[in-house]
Parts: structure tokens; sequence; C-alpha cells
DNA sequence: AAATAAGTTAACGTTTACGTAAACGTTAAT
DNA sequence: ATTAACGTTTACGTAAACGTTAACTTATTT
């Protein structure tokens, strides 16, 4: 067993590749809410570890804090109201993303035609004007 | 034929749903420079707005203007130099996309998670409480 | 040609997501 | 018991990506 199940912000921070600050800002925004110890710093469990995990891929990919608050709260819903609402609103971001994929796979298309069109001319260039030595 | 050659700004903005604020401002940073009326209005051709389409995918997806310019501006390099440079480059942003799609998966997964126990958990509560009417 | 709509630049304002610094308290190491 | 090293709050600063308003010019409509 060579899981932790706990940690300080700087240990988060370094892990991840973060400051302190951001670990901060997003308690500030709500986004995390970790314990404290009697000295009022702050310890991070291993939800808040996977919580802070998942708010940087939403944000490597592009999503604002607060559209990841509307996907990160998803976990924790207990009424069947909000249930219904959040299964809705779910549905609504699945759909997102698989437009995004489709979106990602259309500019990897572009960028590999480029990359074609660029190697081509390099070629003819080359051709023309003899080779530069290195 | 029914393809226009020109637009005018507002055109642009109401097709793309995005203000004539944002177009002078990409302007601004020069993602576009379209040709000017005598009376110095703006025109796009078609290749401008080709540009500004590849512009707002980017945008979806995450990108900021800044990573943007430099994959539109892939399109025009010419000489030997730049085209190495930029083949380099593009073959990085490729994994980052590669990467990009993967991670795209992984939230999918997870929000494909949440909804299988919200629905799980819907079912117990209906069950257990009876059924509200509508 | 007069009015209305659309476009222009310039400049200041706003939101998001932190960075940075000050001033101070807590924990770990010597 | 002192230092470091690390942590805390408060508050002001900043870059990116526009929004908003003003003051003015150009096009279009009637």
């Amino acid at each position: 067993m060579k899981e932790k199940k706990e940690y300080t912000i700087s240990e988060l921070a370094k892990e991840f590749d973060i400051s302190p600050r951001t670990i901060r800002y997003y308690e500030e925004i709500g986004l995390l809410s970790p314990k404290r110890t009697k000295g009022n710093q702050r310890i991070f469990s291993r939800k808040d570890r996977a919580r802070l995990k998942l708010i940087l891929r939403g944000k490597r990919l592009g999503f604002s804090l607060e559209e990841i608050r509307e996907m990160v709260e998803m976990y924790e819903v207990s009424e069947p109201e909000q249930i219904r609402v959040t299964l809705k609103y779910g549905d609504k971001r699945l759909k997102e993303i698989e437009e995004r994929i489709q979106e990602l796979e259309m500019l990897k298309e572009d960028l590999l035609a480029i990359r074609e069109r660029l190697i081509e001319r390099l070629k003819e260039l080359e051709g023309k004007e003899g080779k530069k030595e290195k």
C-alpha cells in the first residue's frame, strides 16, 4: 500500500505542476473544500485530489471553471428533482463532447493536409535548389 | 452559383453569431486582414471567411488566439527553413490534438458513468417513495 | 436630399484565472 | 529554542478576449 491518503497544498501543486495559488483559488470559488488542521492548514483527501485532477483535465480541454464546476457537481446531487435536471444537463454535455471530438478530428485532418502540402513543397524546393550542406 | 464572394463585417458576424467587435479584434491582433473599400469599410473575401471559420473552430476547442494564430499561419509559410520549423511544430500540435481526443474520451466515460449512477439512484428513490404525479 | 442604418477609430471597462507581494502564523530541522 | 521552510489571508496587479460608449464617416432607403 503505497497510496497516501492526505496531501498538503504544495504536494499537490508539485504533483500537478500548478501553483499553490491556483489551488487556493479553486477553493475560493468553491471548486474544492479541503479540511483544515488545528493550525488552519489545508489537508487534501484522496477525493480532493481526484477532484483537482478532474478540474485540471477540464482546463486542458479548454472548459471554463464555471463549466467545470457544473460537471464536477454532477457527482454530488441527491434530490430526485435535481437528479433529473442533472441528467438532462449531462446529456447535453455529452453531446457537446462528442461534437468536440468530431471537430478535433477535423482539425487533425486539416493539419495533416497542410503537412502533406508542406512536405511536397519542401521536396520541390530542395530538388530545384540543390542541397544546402549542413 | 449561390456563393457570394464578398462579405461585410455584419454579415459575417451574423452568420457566425459573434459581434463585429470580435471580428475587428481579430484583425487588430493580425488574425485577419480584410481589404477595404474606398470608403474604408472592410470587405471580407471567401478566404477571409474560411479563415474566420477556422479561428472559431479553434476557439470552440479551447485554443487561445495565440495558438490559433500559430496554426492558421501554417497555411502561408513559403521559405524552406520556415517550412521545416513549421513541420516540426505541426507534428507537436498533432500529438497534442490526439492527446486531447483521448482526454475527451475519458471525460466522456466519466460522464457516462455518472449518468448510470444517477439513473440507478433515481430508480431507487422513485421505487421507495411511490410516484409523485405530474 | 434627408433620414436611417451600418461602419470606423479610439479609448476605457469588464470578466476570468490566476500572479505577486506584504504581513503574519505554523511545522520541521538543526 | 531558533531558524528555515511552508502555510495563511488580504489585496492589489495583470493578460486575454472581448463589451461598451462616444464621436464621427459612409451607405442605403425613402
